[in-house]
DNA sequence: TCTTGACAATCAAACGCTTGTTTGATATAC
DNA sequence: GTATATCAAACAAGCGTTTGATTGTCAAGA
């Protein structure tokens, strides 16, 4: 049967998938969660997931690139990533860095789902998938264009950034709580002590 | 046929299925791999993983208890985890703190396969497992006693020490890396700028 | 000392089930 | 009438586990 031929019928759809399979993998992995979980739960056949998309894999690829493409342009209305580096005071680079923190932590919690990040969070584990994120590397040209740190050094100190923002998502907490008293959701005055924290590291670490 | 009866031969055997086991599900995560990988890799019959575990669920969660304690008693080399902290000053239990991050990251460079960090550090993604961590517990409630938060905030504290720590094991870094070039071992002094970082961290945190 | 029988360890093969994907039919739209 | 969207059913491949046979070991009895 044909439904209504409106583009708006195809990607209902296709996002109705997409939304529940970013759920999915985003609880249990993606070798966790087999299609028929996806279908199920979006209501959708068997089938369409290879009709719309190719296949699981390309499914998973597909939410990835969804996922980064939102945060990049999420990140760009604040932050001009064609900046000459050059050019800013060491003040204005360290500026660039809590707005970076800032926004992240920001787009965790108002932006998109959390389960997005993570996705993200834990795909960046998987060695076969090596998708380039552009926020990321903007980050680490600032970073090294600040300190003049061994590429090690360097690497690491995104990632703990990167982290420090992730951790403190409501979601990725949860998940890691030691208790079941310690899943819930923060307020917003948790979320200020938070990006306050990130804030400090920030300063601690580039003006020692 | 019956190999030679000395408890040595089992424990050869099971310990090297474990060891396979660990690095692979360290790598795919525990649905990534199948008990055929592991047997092949471990040049096992596939019969034995459930002989002598019971079933692959099994041997995971044996993985995970042997992990946390070889963790646990290592960390109790230099922590006292009896240790009333009402009768300590704040400069000694920061100093614990310190220490903590200190062992951990030696931790994670020396002992047991810097796999098993990784593993650990996937499998506190999983909700369906709540294994409690000793060493974790302790230094939660270090946090508590050094400082007058909520709940939430220690928490988020508690993840962020603990992820530093982790972040930045070989494995774990080489993982998250953006580019080839990033995926290398650490020297000893990159070691040390984590380390003090960390303790810049963590000074920072309490002392403000 | 030799034989015997219970037991432990290992194996190839088979089990039933789930997986991702494909198929061919059917309904709808224009 | 052609193209699109959806469906139930079937497909082969892979999964974790079980089975039943086979081999090696060693203590006990002759």
């Amino acid at each position: 049967m044909k439904k209504v031929n409106e583009t708006n019928q195809v990607e209902n759809s296709k996002n109705k998938i997409m939304e529940v399979a970013t759920k999915l993998f985003a609880e249990k992995g993606f070798d966790g969660v087999s299609t028929r979980d996806i279908c199920k739960q979006a209501n959708i056949n068997i089938s369409m997931i290879s009709y719309y998309f190719g296949g699981k894999q390309e499914l998973y690829q597909a939410i990835i690139e969804n996922m980064i493409k939102k945060n990049t342009e999420y990140i760009k209305n604040f932050i001009d990533f064609d900046t000459n580096l050059n050019k800013l005071s060491k003040k204005e680079k360290l500026n660039i860095l809590y707005i970076f923190g800032d926004k992240m932590i920001d787009f965790m919690y108002t932006q998109i789902s959390s389960d997005l990040f993570l996705f993200m969070f834990r795909e960046q584990q998987n060695p076969n998938m090596q998708i380039k994120i552009p926020v990321m590397n903007f980050i680490k040209k600032l970073i090294a264009n600040l300190l003049n740190i061994k590429e090690s050094e360097r690497q690491a100190l995104l990632l703990t950034l990167f982290f420090i923002s992730q951790i403190n998502s409501p979601k990725v907490f949860s998940n890691f709580s030691l208790t079941q008293a310690d899943k819930k959701e923060f307020s917003k005055q948790d979320i200020q002590i938070i990006k306050d924290n990130l804030k400090k590291y920030i300063k601690n670490m580039f003006n020692d």
